[in-house]
RNA sequence: UCCUCCUUAGCUCAGUUGGUUAGAGCACAUCACUGUUAAUGAUGGGGUCCUCCGUUCAAGUCGGAGAGGGGGAGCCA
């Protein structure tokens, strides 16, 4: 059995000293032929491994590099220096992978993201990366544990779908049929009749309407897997393949739906910070670093974790979009002609705008409710007893500040003939979605479901700004890599 | 897809009104030192100045096109 190792994360939480231990792990930088700072991922915190001068041969030494692996055997002491308080004394040392120096790519230095994003299968072992994606695991972690305990079955809904109706994006095609040369049908159309599922088949986009069908039998479900947009989308919130997050519950109306959204989010937080400490820690001072860097009125004025526990503190602004659209228009911004696109009630809500409720005016998350029907999906419910012309639906969106749109969702529109209505008003072919349907045919009730963005989500708790650098390996137009 | 900025050594960057042999720190090599904390000191090697085309006696520097990257916008999670 190789595996006798102690973890560095264990061996600095109060190992007795005297103990003989083995370690293993990559070097971080290897000081006065005598100090190696060993990192084996389980925390950012290094443990001094002591190879005491004269004791080792020197081609041993030699081999020693940045990147190298090595298993040591020692005992652990109280340091002589001052940047730790144990260390461990070497008595042997094996090279388990050499690292050679020069071609090593990481350096004991400072690299910028964008360097790091290039070499993404090394970028795990620095420290941001190593803080960022423990976290992601928590989260994922959390997301689990918070559902189960709600009593919310984990419903896999299918990667390939056969259903195109949610309009949400782009879709890419899955097929078996050739590029060149594809049968056609007597249209000249591709025959997808001939293709492996018979049928045109694509990424999924969201497993809501699955969701659906669950949540009208087990109550409460939610999904949580990749989704896939082959949108030309080339910003700092996008990415083509995406982990989301899809809880659907029945007996639930926009109310409950926002309650148990606001909840999710604060439990993950809360989860990050218990469990997650020293990232958090290290990411809050990473964090201040860059921006020491930035002009004064560039600064968001508050730290990493002040902003978690801020956050946790504070119930989100509920409010309409007519109500949004109100503060819009009786904004100072507003008046100063600030906004670049024009602020009426039946637009959607421009990034500027949305930035502005969060991050100007209320200064935390803001639930916003009640959009126009006209830009929002098929599915959502259409309010009661609104003014004609201004029909709206029980739709929300959360948004956070930094991020924006942190999640979508709504109450589901349960009434079979004014589901039908929409969906033909909107050219949605019934026939294609006679199964969705059913779930209305057939003991419809009120329900109710979100979307929640995880990278995002990791985005908002990291304080990260590029949503490539929270996701492993990044799926963007144009870039596929590893 | 649109707007905008950027691309100089392995990395982070400097490079003046266009002017001879393009610099610094880190990394690497050699030596010295040895309880260091991204160790330190000395010496040394290291360049397709993103690519192509053009202007000019002369282009890292000016112009055009392209590629890659950053930021913003649209779409959205």
């Amino acid at each position: 059995m190789f595996n006798q190792r102690i973890k560095v994360k264990q061996l600095l939480s109060g190992t007795a000293t005297g103990t003989e231990v083995v370690v293993m792990g990559w070097v971080r930088t290897f000081r006065n032929n005598q100090f190696i700072a060993l990192n084996d991922g389980s925390t950012n915190a290094n443990i001094q491994i002591v190879a005491s001068l004269g004791e080792f041969d020197e081609a041993i030494l030699k081999r020693i590099t940045t990147g190298a692996s090595l298993k040591v055997n020692g005992t652990v002491v109280e340091s002589l220096g001052k940047g730790q308080s144990v260390e461990v004394k070497a008595s042997k040392i094996e090279i388990l992978g050499d690292s050679d120096a020069e071609k090593f790519p990481l350096q004991p230095k400072k690299h910028s993201l964008e360097f790091l994003r290039e070499k993404a299968h090394l970028r795990f072992r620095t420290n941001t990366f190593g803080s960022v994606f423990r976290i992601r695991h928590s989260l994922a972690f959390a997301v689990h544990q918070f559902y189960n305990d709600r009593g919310f079955v984990y419903l896999h809904t299918p990667i390939i779908t056969s259903s195109d109706a949610e309009g949400a994006g782009e879709m890419f095609r899955v097929t078996t049929l050739p590029l060149e040369g594809a049968p056609k049908n007597e249209k000249g159309e591709i025959d997808y009749t001939q293709d492996f599922f018979g049928k045109g088949t694509n990424l999924t986009v969201s497993g809501q309407l699955e969701g659906e069908l669950g949540a009208m039998a087990f109550s409460e479900i939610y999904t949580f897997g990749p989704t896939f947009r082959a949108e030309n989308s080339n910003t700092t919130r996008h990415l083509a393949e995406f982990w989301m997050i899809e809880p659907e519950m029945a007996f639930h109306d926009i109310e409950d739906n926002m309650n148990l959204a606001e909840e999710f989010i604060k439990y993950l937080i809360n989860y990050v910070l218990k469990n997650n400490a020293d990232d958090i820690d290290f990411l809050d001072a990473r964090l201040a670093e860059e921006e020491k860097q930035l002009p004064t009125e560039k600064r968001s004025g508050f730290g990493l974790k002040e902003k978690l526990e801020i956050v946790l503190s504070n119930n989100f602004e509920r409010i309409t979009y007519t109500e949004a659209i109100d503060i819009l228009l009786n904004s100072p911004h507003y008046k100063k002609k600030k906004f670049q696109y024009e602020v009426k009630w039946g637009i959607d809500l421009q990034s500027e705008h949305e930035r502005y409720l969060v991050e100007q005016h209320f200064k935390k998350p803001v639930i916003v409710t009640g959009y126009p029907a006209a830009i929002k999906a098929f599915y959502m419910r259409m309010n009661d007893g609104c003014e004609p012309g201004r029909e709206t639906v029980a739709a929300m969106d959360i948004l956070a500040p930094g991020i924006g749109e942190i999640v979508g969702g709504s109450q589901r529109e349960e009434r079979l003939d004014k589901l039908e209505a929409r969906m033909k008003a909107m050219h949605i072919p019934l026939e294609d979605m006679s199964y969705y349907l059913d779930t209305r045919r057939f003991g419809t009730v009120p329900h109710a479901g979100f979307g929640l963005g995880f990278e995002r989500m990791i985005l908002f708790v990291t304080g990260m700004t590029n949503i490539r650098d929270v996701i492993p390996f990044a799926r963007t137009p144009k870039n596929c890599e590893y």
